[in-house]
DNA sequence: TGTATAATTAATTATGTTATTAAATAAAAA
DNA sequence: TTTTTATTTAATAACATAATTAATTATACA
């Protein structure tokens, strides 16, 4: 990489090449404000190129903002997709659930705010995944549907679907960081306040959602 | 009102004055996309009318948008500060605080998504919230910090502080609204099954959180 | 009816944004 | 070193958008 002026010292590990330190800056852009309000001249501004550069590395603003969606959307699937041991109990499998979910949340904020901001508002990125999950999310769903069934049948937990189940983890795991920065301005909290929050709500889904499978 | 040549004809109820319809196809627009990706152009289109006319009656988009959101966040904020019954018990509470919160956001589905994506975007908008809602959310808080002790003594309730309640409620409730389109399209749900799911899922939160408290 | 006022439009300005192109500079290869 | 290729910039085209202005049309009212 030839570009070396207006950028961070920190930042200079010798082998970023200008197009990794252009997506980089671009994740964090779309992270912050979703696509429709980073515009590529701000990109290039942070990154301290030219306006051009980014198009030469990526042709097209929809086609950076591909990269970076696909790469953290893929993250966010994941955290439902993960795959847990076998040879537990249920209790303990929908427990890692709930904790692998919210531990990636936790190390990427920002996921919940990118992927439903896209999706809500764009139609077509709705396609694409539907195109790219196929019918994986089905069959996971049909596996724990079964288990679940198992569990009723032994008294185990209450009566509730698969979907019941996977709402309330999902829901209680994302709302905490879609809300972060209403919560933080209405409270007043410090950052660290909010760390701690956090770190104890981690917990606390654990609790309710165990709580909530009893009979 | 003069304009009446576009319009749908079933919309003319006779004192819909042309301030009114703005206003209204600018809700349903920033409902559906946000601030960003709405223009004013696009509103006069629906509308049937010169975009000048936006802007004779609300000069901005951002004066457009604050009358917009002003009225919505205010449903929204009022969903969480809907004041319940005293003389009733703690659980019956708790229920009617989730059920009422759940109905104004079943009857106003595109509330959440509005609310995160603006003030997940506009740092300003925070600031104005903060200064709007003053120190209710704070009185609320400790009105329901206290009630929620005295019920741990009694030994009714499992320790939690009023941050844990209110984040659980809120969390599930917000959630299937926001996460409504992407759930719609990988699950290929018709309309009829998500409001079957929508219906259904108001009682399982009940359930989860009642179940929850349980000590 | 005629006049003042309100509502509406056509035309235009100013601005920001994406994207392209041609030229300049740096790196790699010969 | 020279030549070729990759990287970067300056300049600008093409476009959309918000906002303003002056002119036009409709309404109210004297």
């Amino acid at each position: 990489m030839l570009l070396n002026k207006n950028i961070n010292p920190l930042k200079q590990h010798v082998d970023t090449t200008t197009e990794q330190v252009i997506l980089e800056a671009a994740e964090n852009l779309f992270l912050e404000r979703g696509f429709a309000l980073t515009s590529t001249t701000e990109i290039a501004r942070i990154v301290g190129c030219n306006q051009a550069l980014v198009h030469y590395y990526y042709r097209t603003k929809d086609q950076l903002f591909d990269a970076v969606f696909e790469k953290n959307a893929g993250k966010f699937v994941s955290s439902f997709l993960q795959p847990v041991e076998e040879n537990i109990s249920f209790e303990e499998k929908v427990r890692k659930k709930i904790e692998t979910q919210y531990d990636i949340l936790k190390a990427n904020p920002r996921l919940p705010f990118l992927f439903f901001n896209e999706l809500n508002t764009n139609p077509g990125r709705l396609k694409l995944l539907k195109e790219k999950t196929g019918d994986l999310p089905g069959l996971l769903f049909s596996a724990m549907e079964s288990e679940i069934r198992t569990e009723i049948e032994k008294g185990t937990i209450r009566p509730m679907t698969a979907m019941d189940l996977m709402l309330t983890i999902f829901s209680l795991n994302i709302a905490l960081f879609l809300a972060s920065p209403v919560l933080k301005a209405i409270t007043g909290m410090t950052e660290a306040e909010f760390q701690n929050l956090i770190e104890g709500r981690k917990r606390e889904n654990v609790t309710i959602i165990l709580k909530s499978l009893r009979p």
